[in-house]
DNA sequence: AAAGGTCGCAACCGCACTGGT
DNA sequence: TACCAGTGCGGTTGCGACCTT
C-alpha cells in the first residue's frame, strides 16, 4: 500500500542484460556496493530499474554464484528441506551456498517436482498422492501393458525394468484400495468427483496376474460400496485399522517403525499381506518391520526405470538409485516388496 | 535439411510482507 | 500511522537449444 512501482518509469529497458550492462553494474557494486537499490542504475549509468539491477545482481552476477547442473546432493538438500520448508525458496537456498532461490524455484518447477508427481508423490506433501484416482487409468494402461509383454518377452534388462515399474504400480494399486476403502465408508465419492462404480469399472480393466495375484474376483467384488469392503467389514462402519494392526501395541515394535493411523504404507503393507495370504498376518513377522520417515536406504524402483517404462526416457536421474537418503515418507521395506509380489 | 514442437532457464511482473523513518 | 525501500514469492514470458517429424 502506498507504494509505487519501481519499474513504471517509461523509457527503462527491459529483457536480457548485454555483457556491457553485466560489467557496468559488477564495476559499480564493486566499488561503492548497493546500498540504494533504486538510486543505482543512474548512478551506475544504467538504463534500467533498480530492481531490475537488484535481480540481475542477486540471480546472476553475485561473485559466489555456483552455475552449473544440480549435484546429486544438492538435489536431495532440496527435496528434504522442501519436505520441512515448502515454497520458502529463499530458506531453501540459505542451505544451498551459492545457489538463488530463483534458480532452486526453477529447478523445482522444472524437474523435482515433475519427479514426485511422476512417481506418484504429491510435491507439496512429498506423501503419496491421496488422488490416486487420477492416476488410475495411467496404472491400468501400465499393467495392461505387463500382460501384453507377457505375451512377447522381452530381453533380461527390459525385464527387469518392467518388473521395478509393475511394482511400483502394485503399490499405487495397494495405496488405492485402502483409500477407497476409507471413502467408501464415508462417501460414494472421491476428491476428484469419480464415482465408484466408475473405479470399479477401471479395475475390472486390470489384466489378471498369473503369477502374482493381488486380487481375486471376489476380492475385487468386495470394494463394491453395496456389499463389503476388502477387510470384510460392513461399509456402513468406518474403518479401525488398529483393529487390523495387533502390532501397534508391540512394544517391541520400534515407535517409528509402527504404522499409525495416517501411515497410508502400514495400512498397505497389511492389506498386502492379508491379500497374499489370509494367515500371514503375524504381528511378529520380521517383514512387518517398516521405513522410517527417513530411510538410509532407498527402493529399488528408480525414476528412470519407470519413465523407461512408461515410454519417457528424458529422466536420467539417480533419484532412489542406491545412494540417496531422502525418500518420502511411507515407503515399503524390501521385504514387503517381496511379500507383495 | 527444414519446419514445428518441446524443454529449460533467465528474467520479468505483480503482489504481499517487513522494517525503518 | 503513513510512507517508503527492500525483499520474498508465485506465476508467467521470451528465447535459445534440442528433439521430432
Amino acid at each position: 500500500m502506498g507504494r509505487s512501482p519501481c519499474c513504471d518509469e517509461n523509457g527503462l529497458k527491459k529483457g536480457p542484460w548485454t555483457p556491457e550492462e553485466d560489467q557496468k553494474l559488477v564495476d559499480y557494486i564493486q566499488k561503492h556496493g548497493h546500498r540504494s537499490w533504486r538510486a543505482l542504475p543512474k548512478l551506475a549509468g544504467l538504463n534500467r530499474c533498480g530492481k531490475s539491477c537488484r535481480l540481475r545482481w542477486t540471480n546472476y552476477l553475485r561473485p559466489d554464484i555456483k552455475r552449473g547442473k544440480f549435484s546429486e546432493e544438492e538435489e536431495k538438500t532440496i527435496l528434504n528441506l522442501h519436505s520441512v520448508l515448502g515454497n520458502k525458496w529463499s530458506a531453501i537456498a540459505s542451505h544451498l551456498p551459492g545457489r538463488t532461490d530463483n534458480e532452486i524455484k526453477n529447478f523445482w518447477n522444472t524437474h523435482l517436482k515433475k519427479k514426485l508427481i511422476q512417481m506418484g508423490f504429491d510435491p507439496m506433501t512429498h506423501q503419496p498422492r491421496t488422488d490416486i484416482f487420477a492416476s488410475l487409468p495411467h496404472l491400468v494402461a501400465l499393467l495392461n501393458l505387463k500382460d501384453l509383454l507377457d505375451r512377447h518377452p522381452l530381453d533380461e534388462h527390459a525385464m527387469r525394468l518392467q518388473a521395478e515399474a509393475i511394482q511400483l504400480a502394485k503399490l499405487q494399486y495397494l495405496r488405492y484400495l485402502l483409500q477407497s476403502a476409507t471413502s467408501i465408508t464415508s462417501n460414494s465419492y472421491t476428491q476428484n468427483g469419480t464415482t465408484d462404480m466408475e473405479i470399479l469399472s477401471l479395475l475390472s480393466q486390470i489384466p489378471v496376474m498369473k503369477e502374482t495375484p493381488l486380487l481375486n474376483s471376489s476380492q475385487l467384488e468386495n470394494i463394491n460400496p453395496a456389499s463389503s469392503n476388502p477387510f470384510g467389514i460392513a461399509t456402513s462402519q468406518p474403518l479401525h485399522y488398529s483393529n487390523l494392526l495387533p502390532q501397534l501395541s508391540d512394544p517391541q515394535v520400534p515407535f517409528n517403525c509402527q504404522p499409525s493411523l495416517n501411515n497410508e504404507m502400514g495400512q498397505a503393507a497389511t492389506l498386502s499381506a492379508m491379500l497374499n495370504d489370509g494367515d500371514n498376518s503375524n504381528p511378529s513377522d520380521s517383514s512387518w518391520v517398516l521405513r522410517s520417515p527417513t530411510p538410509s536406504i532407498p527402493p529399488t524402483v528408480t525414476d528412470t526405470s519407470i519413465s523407461n517404462n512408461l515410454g519417457d526416457a528424458s529422466s536420467t536421474s539417480s533419484y532412489g538409485g542406491g545412494t540417496s537418503s531422502y525418500w518420502p515418507e511411507f515407503f515399503l521395506d524390501d521385504s514387503i516388496m517381496h511379500q507383495i509380489s
